[in-house]
DNA sequence: ATCACAAATTAGAACTGTTCTAATCTGTTG
DNA sequence: CAACAGATTAGAACAGTTCTAATTTGTGAT
């Protein structure tokens, strides 16, 4: 009884979203939306499957990748793509945009309101805007002069 | 002698990026640079192989990505990172911005003026912007309603 | 509880775009 | 035109992702 009570809003979250509440999803889901060390994460499928792998979470990389495809779709999670090659997944899916450190591949939040565009232009006929995504590049500063 | 006169002004900028002119560096970067049907391109290597062969240009795929990144290096070309698994390769290398058709895997250029931001945040301590990217990602309008 | 079935998971193969390797060829300089 | 660094090449290798077909699991009805 009191066993999968701390799972519940979890489970809500996901049966909400259409999905039935698995093991794996819900371990994944786990993982994903109640890290320790609060605040949001960017994480690509093979960190996310290591990381699960790593906490005796029986889960395989096929599996990681559908749910990172469903939790997306659902809304509960944001691709973010910054470099070819690799997926990141946001669990910050409010309205903001990102600093990359293109050495270290890390990926940080900007507040949607610190990054603020007048003007955006109109889209050609025909389309209509489904997102701005905003990559602010950032390297390692040699420099230290001044 | 007026045989290579069309090609000089190519042979002197590769030369001047320190590039050895070279057949097949000649013949891409006059497919890149100099489009019969005038404006910017944005290509992705297998494209821009697939258009060399389709020209007779005798060229492999792995020189098409060779000089491709080294024509970035050199400054003459960008590289947008729009999905995951693909790179494409802008011969504008102004400051500017995109459009990209999610649909058609499409890009086009925003000029730079048409995209303001005032307030870009400050980045972390140690890094300094090394570029700022901002992508439009439009949808095939479908509803044409009101 | 148990059944029946759709939905989910799985291991591993397959696929895609890109990079690497080691052999061959080519542009440049003297 | 010889010599050699630099460039090109085919094909293998690689990384990340998706697919496939067999197996397992969650759910709703009984």
């Amino acid at each position: 009884m009191s066993k999968d009570r701390p799972y519940s809003a979890l489970v809500q979250r996901l049966k909400t979203a259409g999905l039935r509440p698995t093991r794996q999803r819900l371990a994944l889901a786990k993982l994903l939306f109640e890290p320790t060390a609060g605040g949001d994460r960017h994480i690509t499928a093979e960190q996310l499957h290591a990381e699960a792998v790593s906490e005796s979470v029986r889960v395989s990389l096929a599996t990681v990748y559908n749910s990172l495809h469903q939790f997306t779709e659902a809304g509960l999670l944001r691709e973010v793509v910054v470099e070819p090659g690799r997926s990141y997944f946001d669990t910050n899916v409010s309205d903001h945009h990102h600093f990359y450190l293109e050495g270290r591949g890390q990926l940080q939040d900007i507040p949607g309101e610190q990054v603020q565009m007048d003007s955006l232009p109109t889209p050609p006929e025909g389309t209509r805007v489904a997102r701005v995504d905003v990559i602010i590049r950032l390297s390692e500063d040699e420099e230290k002069a001044q």
